[in-house]
DNA sequence: CGTGTTATTGACCAACATCAAACTTAGTGG
DNA sequence: CCACTAAGTTTGATGTTGGTCAATAACACG
């Protein structure tokens, strides 16, 4: 296990870009009122920055503030003995990551920064106050956590069920489409924010393994790569070759606006 | 695949037992007010029972009800082409399976009973009117939600990288426990509720492999069994081939009262 | 008693892990 | 601008875990 990254913290103050982000993605499901907008970006939010591969909590931690991503590409991670690792999500800007430590504590994994992150730090007790105070916001998180378990439970499928091909494509969909979501996935070559060990260590694979099956892609045109930067050349057979179905992450519109993009 | 068995459905009225084990299953995490109890005892309950590998809903429906399971026992399971099946969650009476369907529709996975099982169906409607009135029932189950999260996330571990031998104890441990919570499991010899291929769907293995290392499991002395029934002889030892902490299930006392029960 | 489901066994094989080394790339400081 | 370094990627050789297929045995139930 190599050592933890030092994780250079420059705390600054909360932008009203921040607050954009957050509010877009509380709004996925459903758009809010303007008082709760409001009531939300008067929310105390502290701003930490992290380095990539920075922990931002870790396993064990009782954090009295809810996590909230505004920048980068941020993942929950469980370490089990001697050096094994499992990925347990990926998160884009605007994603709470961490809701669950609101009433189960302490936390049962960690959370790192797997590209340079900003991230928001809420207290729990104006999101509990927020919650009693404003129905809409609690529907919203109430619907964020679903969504949460519902890609876990596609993560479970794949790694039951679905072999080392199937789960590499299968993932790359799924971090186009939720990248393309905030905007930072170009169609034409996006960058993928993970090395192949964490792609492995998400899919419960080596990453010699996965760097076999990412030969084999590329051999068959589905995708081509160089470095992290990662082009879809063939969105239809990706799709096809991971059994990918965007429904799970209750995206709107997902799937057509990946299709558009990719076949003009 | 073998065709979906029969439902005979025998609907019936709920009983102040089927309520009181609904309540046992809220109040898991902190206890309820007399007026919230009563709220709950008011809830509409359309009770139906169903036989041993029913199903219960079906991936692709849209629900109007939620679901309470009163007795048996209920997994949760997703079919992918040709045959393959993951089982993506147990669930033991007192639990509501399929909460996310408040929120997300259509259902992405079945609900199928293991045993013969009775389960409640109580309207969205209703409950989404006591969420607005009973903000404690609200904290419940969005508690229950995270606690399924929960286990999600210990399966996807699980799934990603614990080997065969692993899997097994640690579900044996798992299934223990959470039949012990609402006393449907006797230390000396309980009924696993499942067969040998059902184990291999939750755990992502063959049916055959799931026998082999069972053999190997009751040759190391860590159980015994014959046909469903098990029995745990040495809790300590099987707790370590699995991996296993309970903390992940949120049952107040889980492991302390299995240690207290199995070594007398 | 049949009949269907579940458990068990054996033979064989594919997918993927592990180990170790070489090669690439990007970053760093002189 | 160039060596130097560390991280990440690629390759090859080899071994293990667990899958598949197919047949048999043990039950459970009407």
């Amino acid at each position: 296990m190599k050592p933890v990254a030092e994780c250079f913290s420059i705390d600054s103050v909360a932008r009203p870009r921040d607050y954009a982000r957050w509010l877009a993605g509380l709004e996925s499901g459903a758009p809010l009122s303007a008082d709760d907008r409001e009531a939300i970006a008067g929310l105390p939010l502290r701003v930490q920055a992290f380095a990539e591969k920075a922990d931002i909590l870790r396993q064990g931690d009782a954090p009295r503030e809810c996590a909230v991503v505004l920048d980068g590409f941020v993942c929950r991670y469980r370490l089990l003995g001697l050096g094994q690792r499992q990925i347990l999500s990926f998160h884009t800007p605007g994603q709470m990551p961490d809701l669950q430590a609101l009433h189960l504590t302490p936390l049962d994994h960690g959370l790192s920064a797997l590209s340079a992150a900003r991230v928001g730090f809420v207290p729990h007790a104006a999101l509990h106050e927020l919650i009693a105070r404003a129905p809409a916001v609690a529907t919203a998180l109430r619907r964020e956590v679903l969504v949460d378990a519902s890609v876990a439970r596609e993560w479970l499928v794949g790694l039951g069920r679905r072999d080392a091909r199937q789960r590499i494509a299968h993932l790359i969909c799924e971090v186009f489409l939720k990248l393309g979501a905030t905007g930072d996935a170009d169609p034409d070559g996006f960058d993928l924010p993970f090395t192949q060990l964490e792609l492995g260590d998400a899919l419960g694979l080596s990453s010699v393994h996965v760097n076999r099956v990412l030969q084999d892609l590329r051999r068959d045109g589905l995708i081509a790569s160089r470095g992290r930067n990662l082009d879809i050349c063939d969105w239809a057979r990706l799709r096809a070759a991971g059994d990918f179905d965007a429904a799970y992450l209750h995206l709107p519109e997902a799937d057509d606006a990946a299709k558009a993009q990719l076949s003009p």
